[in-house]
DNA sequence: CGATTCTGTAACTGCGGTGGTTACAGTTGT
DNA sequence: ACAACTGTAACCACCGCAGTTACAGAATCG
């Protein structure tokens, strides 16, 4: 499966630009600044976010990126899929001995494994969309509120 | 995720102990020319399976792995976690900018996504055992048949 | 218009993990 | 003693990735 943070920081940098959704197009050094890696990190994962139909970007002055589907629509799956090209799951390196009873048969075998345990997966990514994210993050913050005023709220 | 091919190998190796079951251990040089790759690899790998309990290991000279578990008792997910060692899904690799909104709150978020993709995913590898992989192999073997006398010609 | 602010992409680096290989000490059966 | 094994260290080469620099091109604004 996918080794690298791509992952987490296309969900990142959604749920940046779907908070900044009326404030017009987020470049891509402000997204690197949330994120705390490079631009051009950010501007490979939106070039593939954006093949994805997730968002647009826009050259120029005043220019960057913007979510184009409604975070409600956007579900991890999607996401996992736009950023991950590949096969995650490991296969044998080279052919195993067709001689040998088990070499001949295992990779169909396994194939169908990897197959069914990558759909597991993906299924229960789409469970979740990105509003779903930003939600999840609204609510039971990690330690120091910004206002902790209206703490009486959280109760609910 | 398990970006090596270390579970395939392992899951292999598992396929063939089972089959020499009872012809007593299995060394790591045959091991090796099934899976087609170093001895030295299966031992490493060998290590972690008896770790896991799922092989005993006999040294000198007629000595080599057996399986300790009956393949019916072998799921695949203790297989997966046997070998796999650390937390494959990744993180963030340096911490996001907490002065963010989005910084501040998008890992605890993501760890949970993470975990619960994860767990889908073992609870599907779970689901097969080692018995099942090796009864897969049996029902239409890819090509040629050991003794295809039945069939006569491909035409049937 | 020209300056500025962006994107998109190429090119390169460094790092970490992995499979592969050699080597060797220790163990066990004959 | 000898041969056949395991277990492990040490090392290599490779690959993918994040990171970085650099630069061409596009859009906006004065």
């Amino acid at each position: 499966m996918a080794s690298s943070c791509r992952f987490a920081f296309a969900v990142h940098v959604l749920a940046v630009l779907a908070l900044k959704r009326e404030s017009g197009g987020v470049c891509s050094h402000m997204l690197a600044g949330s994120v705390n890696t490079n631009p051009v990190i950010i501007r490979r994962l939106l070039t593939r976010l954006r093949h994805a139909g997730l968002v647009t970007t826009q050259k120029g002055s005043g220019g960057g990126a913007t979510l184009s589907v409604a975070p409600e629509k956007i579900a991890l799956d999607v996401v996992y899929r736009a950023i991950e090209p590949g096969e995650s799951f490991a296969q044998h390196p080279h052919q195993p001995n067709q001689r040998c009873p088990v070499g001949a048969g295992i990779e169909r075998v396994l194939d169908e494994v990897f197959a069914s345990a990558q759909s597991a997966l993906e299924t229960e990514l789409s469970r979740r969309t990105l509003a779903d994210v930003l939600a999840a993050m609204d609510e039971v913050p990690p330690l120091r509120r910004k206002s902790p005023r209206a703490r009486s709220r959280k109760a609910a």
